[in-house]
DNA sequence: AACACAAATTTACTTCCAGTAACATACGAC
DNA sequence: GTCGTATGTTACTGGAAGTAAATTTGTGTT
């Protein structure tokens, strides 16, 4: 199943012969995302550790606890979904197509990576470094979709505008990808007629 | 600080003498509400049954594990909820009022019992049982605000719209007890502006 | 009354996992 | 060579979830 290399030849203790280092932090974040796919969200850093044929205390050196490999791996997800979002705009004009087609891209995304946006939703409590990614992400959608000269000037509306759409998308995902309850399609048409009604008016009422 | 019974008197193992329980699910669920108000939301199952006085196999069987108390606290909360909710619709008629006010209690619900709610939504992954409860708390504010003729016969669209709602409310709420980044009526409008031109439609367009 | 079984409780354990201390090996400078 | 530093691994600590076994009391039976 993995791709990673042989076996385990069994390392002695110490430093490579060489002077190579035998996993970067990019390899380990690679074998992170591989373990995440094979083991489910509920991994141990023990299997990350494993998956990267390296010890736990390099995994921690160079990468650190398990929050901070959730916000390297939230920013791998999010890259992961800007791609796919911009690949579903193609074509689409129309504000509210753009939209929705929007929507089908994240979920597309999501769906790709289902182990891993789990893992990465799992802890309770967020980080500073955590929100910070929140309002990335939100920045981005609210940015995309609505230019909104109303919300420019109030930040304190912009992050609750950023955390409800985030909200909604996160939950509904991770319901739908709980039981896969209705088809792709539908559940971005859906989420398109919650949520476009709203953020359509950005652009126009003053309040 | 807590309103248990004197220290510890050190019980003896055995059963009680005078052929009654020494706490029965109440008293622990009220024992837990106490302690995860005095520890925080990651309150240890230990700490729980110390509250009680009570050791933790009784704790375990009575209520069952974690994730069973976290069932059991969200029908409590969903209660709280409820309550406060009906309180502030008091003198409202108009629609969109109303929901802003619901929100209104909602959000006092939820600061009032801060640690409660970060306990319950502390859990990554849902449960089937937790999963009903989603519903439970959403289907009541679908059909509180909108008796939708569009969606009732559409179980599919009504779970996500639910979803979405209460994904949105949840979010904002975990990040707004973070850091309290604004008041509470505020918030209450903001939220309202995201959502209600949404929920409004259910009662008129027909797709 | 004595005995046996059921009910209610605690102590003390097992298991699992995150995170770390201590130790081992290789490279580079002088 | 030898000393410090970079890079590893082994083996441990610590804490929390959940459980097995032991302990005491109530209750029914003969």
């Amino acid at each position: 199943m993995s791709t990673a290399a042989e076996p385990n030849p069994r390392r002695r203790p110490g430093r490579p012969r060489g002077g190579q280092l035998l996993a970067d932090r990019d390899e380990l974040l690679a074998a992170a995302i591989r373990a995440i796919r094979a083991h489910g969200p509920d991994v141990t850093m023990e299997d990350l550790a494993v998956e990267a044929t390296v010890s736990k205390p390099i995994l921690y050196r160079t990468i650190g606890d398990r929050a901070a490999l959730v916000v390297a791996l939230s920013e791998w997800m999010i890259d992961q979904i800007t791609t796919e979002i911009s690949a579903a705009l193609e074509g689409h004009t129309e504000p509210r197509t753009q939209f929705e087609a929007a929507v089908r891209g994240y979920l597309a995304a999501v769906h790709a990576n289902r182990s891993l946006f789990l893992f990465v939703n799992a802890g309770g409590q967020p980080t500073d470094q955590l929100r910070r990614l929140v309002e990335r992400s939100a920045q981005m959608m609210i940015a995309l979709f609505a230019a909104s000269p109303e919300l420019a000037g109030d930040p304190v509306a912009s992050r609750t505008w950023a955390y409800s759409i985030l909200g909604a998308f996160e939950i509904v995902t991770v319901m739908w990808l709980d039981d896969d309850y209705c088809e792709l399609d539908t559940l971005a048409a859906d989420l398109t007629r919650v949520l476009w009604p709203g953020i359509e008016r950005l652009d126009q009422s003053p309040a």
